[in-house]
DNA sequence: CCCATAATGTTTATAATTAAAGTATATTAC
DNA sequence: GTAATATACTTTAATTATAAACATTATGGG
């Protein structure tokens, strides 16, 4: 019967190719409670122990990964995923605390760039580490081939969305 | 020589039992990239789309997958994984724009209680069947190996941190 | 060259968020 | 029964965050 053929290929499309709404449902939520308790651990670490905030943090961690130290606010504000306003307050209070500088770009009065300052480096160094060490922790029930496995598909998953994002943002 | 065997058994170690810094570290970055990714589209849409911010979304859906639609702040703090002054702060907000109702638990006077509102119901559930299409949407490219997969670490995951956190919180 | 458009960053108004201190009520120990 | 402690929530001050409007500079087409 055509009815039922059709009902078991819908059955098989499920477990073959296409996840459904439902699954993916869960699995984001899960995403999203993994990161808010790991996010509130470390928070909560980095301030008591470091008197560091996590925005902070995130923001001196994108500069130091880079060869010169250096990048500008449209940069920072795209890898940090905010809005440019908010780099514009947090570069403020970093560069009050003396953790960056700004500096212009030569060949462009629009850009700004900013650049992490020794104090600044010295200072994510040390916290670095500590933040390193916390995550293992958290993480450390985990065994290596889940791990593995939580890479290749986050890092599968962190591309597609990338795609996704730029064909959104040219319509 | 025993410098020598240390140091396999340092890397027998990382590759059998127990996971590295720094590919916690590296599962860590993706884990909060992605989580990053997906809240700024839905984010963004919440708003455009439904004049709704994310945080009032998931607030609201804590109530909805109540039963009786309601919960005391203290758990939807919890849930939430923010400060009760921030909970505070959302509820005024949402009772003035109707979507949330307080009420008094009639067994300890320090209890609220707050309940979705008829219109909060109708409303969230209008968002939220708008809101699994978007995660299924930007999950599709997974297939439904990965997402059981995901599922199964990330409950682990989400399990072992629970446990640590109460630990922490003991001593 | 000039104008339209785009890109970079800031400002503004408001919302969300935190940690810490404060208020009120409940519970526990004695 | 009362004092000490714990729990539930709010307030406060500061930071972090957004979207939208704005100013400035760059770029590309005529």
């Amino acid at each position: 019967m055509k009815a039922q053929s059709q009902t078991s290929d819908v059955v098989a499309n499920v477990s073959r190719s296409r996840i459904g709404n439902k699954s993916a449902l869960r699995a984001w939520l899960r995403l999203w409670s993994c990161v808010g308790s790991v996010e509130r651990v470390v928070r909560t670490r980095l301030y008591s122990d470091h008197g560091m905030t996590l925005p902070r943090f995130d923001y001196l961690s994108q500069l130091y990964r880079q060869p010169d130290r250096r990048m500008n606010m449209t940069e920072l504000s795209r890898r940090l995923m905010v809005s440019g306003g908010n780099v514009t307050g947090l570069t403020d209070r970093l560069v009050a605390d003396g953790l960056v500088k700004r500096e212009q770009d030569p060949s462009d009065r629009r850009v700004q760039i900013i650049a992490l300052s020794d104090y600044g480096y010295e200072r994510f160094t040390q916290v670095a580490r500590e933040h390193e060490k916390w995550i293992g922790e958290l993480f450390e029930d985990l065994n290596p081939d889940q791990v593995r496995m939580l890479n290749q598909t986050l890092g599968q998953l962190k591309t597609s969305l990338e795609e996704k994002l730029n064909e959104q943002q040219e319509e």
